[in-house]
DNA sequence: GCGACTTTGTGCGTGTATTCACAAAGGCTT
DNA sequence: AAGCCTTTGTGAATACACGCACAAAGTCGC
């Protein structure tokens, strides 16, 4: 499930103030989810709780890491050493859940050989080399876009399985291999959608349908001044 | 939706490549998904096809632009520049969707001060002002973790209802106001979770219950190690 | 103009996620 | 030791999302 992460940040939290047990309700609360729901969540890893008392949060701390496999180290590089991608490696959630980031590529050679957060840049070129002498199991794009679907197939053909992509394009895998997709303008689209809602914009009760339609084709220039605007 | 963002893009490409129109199937295919979801997707915006020919390109990505209101600027503030901060500043993606970064806001003094993408990084606590003066309308949240809360609260009574949140944290906010969240942290614990289910790790088929089950409170410290290590 | 072909828009069945509500289970107090 | 109280785990109902498949609708060739 895409909430145990969720969930374990919570417990860390709680771990950090000294909490030894909690109860569905109240780790709902701070998870931001229903509590059945995540008895039903955690229930589908074993019975880890106890009934009047709740769960204990060390044990659920092992159990969820446990689960996600965060018990074992994850190598990671990172392709694209622009800004994003030297976000990603001062990133400190990284380390302390199990992720090592074992390199950092870039094909500009301005950026090869800059240190950065303790590792220093290397050149694109030696991106499979890399791969399998480091044992890379998730690799990271934070390529411009253009570059993404290239450095995509040669990441895949050198075995990782699990990308993570940060560049605005649907990169296409062949079977078994995961793509997750982060898009830092789509999260702020969907934010200005919202928005508009409130201030009750068009489609302001999403019935498109009751707007005057402009039929395709008339007017051909119009719209786009807006949009261009 | 949340697929309208996707979609956007999809077309934006498609128009950058001088298509005129494009069928269902086609785009469905350039977006990732399902002809059939996409079409009904499409429906609720109106009906905005051409049966035997299928959309035209402009038109489409003027009337999902206007559904997720990004005919209109958005006058967006960024607040905490760190790494993120910085690479959030730079991300050309924001500006040519309607999204105009008008202030750049640190604690550190240090920081204030520097310019970064042409903007010149301001104190926190001019943030009331700022929001006011300038009409800011979404925050941008990329503080530490225990920053985020209470700058959440200053934005939020200075009259913001939509904030988008990197912090790795759950905000509480009143009623009315959206919090979008990204988490990079959880984005690759998800892939490291897939990632082990490849490998045939614990749960390999979700039955945890088939698991030896350690009863809470046995052996108390013995997980922690592992989970520390 | 007419017929064949293409593509949209949508009704429907299916499977999954979410929530409610409650019985079973365990601890705690007296 | 017995009963009360809290909290889990889950059955059942509901809502939702997905995708197939097809009829309606419009275009293009002849």
């Amino acid at each position: 499930m895409a909430r145990l992460p969720v969930y374990l940040r919570a417990l860390h939290s709680l771990q950090d103030r000294g909490v030894a047990t909690v109860s569905s309700e109240e780790l709902a609360a701070a998870a931001g989810v229903n509590s059945a729901k995540l008895r039903k969540d955690l229930s589908h890893l074993g019975s880890y709780g106890t009934r009047g008392v709740g769960y204990e949060v060390e044990y659920l701390v092992y159990q969820i890491s446990r689960e996600l496999g965060l018990t074992q180290d994850w190598v990671v590089a990172i392709i694209g050493v622009g800004n994003l991608g030297r976000a990603l490696a001062g990133y400190g959630g990284f380390a302390s859940r199990g992720f090592r980031v074992a390199g950092l590529l870039d094909a500009d050679d301005e950026i090869v050989g800059e240190e950065i957060s303790g590792l220093t840049v290397e050149h694109i070129d030696r991106l499979e080399d890399i791969i399998a002498e480091r044992g890379v199991s998730i690799a990271v794009i934070a390529t411009p876009a253009n570059a993404a679907q290239p450095v995509c197939d040669r990441v895949v053909s050198s075995g990782v399985t699990s990308v993570l992509n940060f560049a605005p394009v649907v990169l296409s895998v062949p079977e078994g291999v995961d793509v997750r997709k982060v898009d830092l303008s789509i999260e702020l689209q969907i934010l200005a959608f919202h928005e508009q809602r409130k201030a009750g914009g068009p489609g302001g009760d999403f019935d498109g349908l009751a707007e005057p339609k402009g039929p395709p084709g008339a007017t051909p220039t119009q719209y786009v001044e807006a949009v261009e605007a």
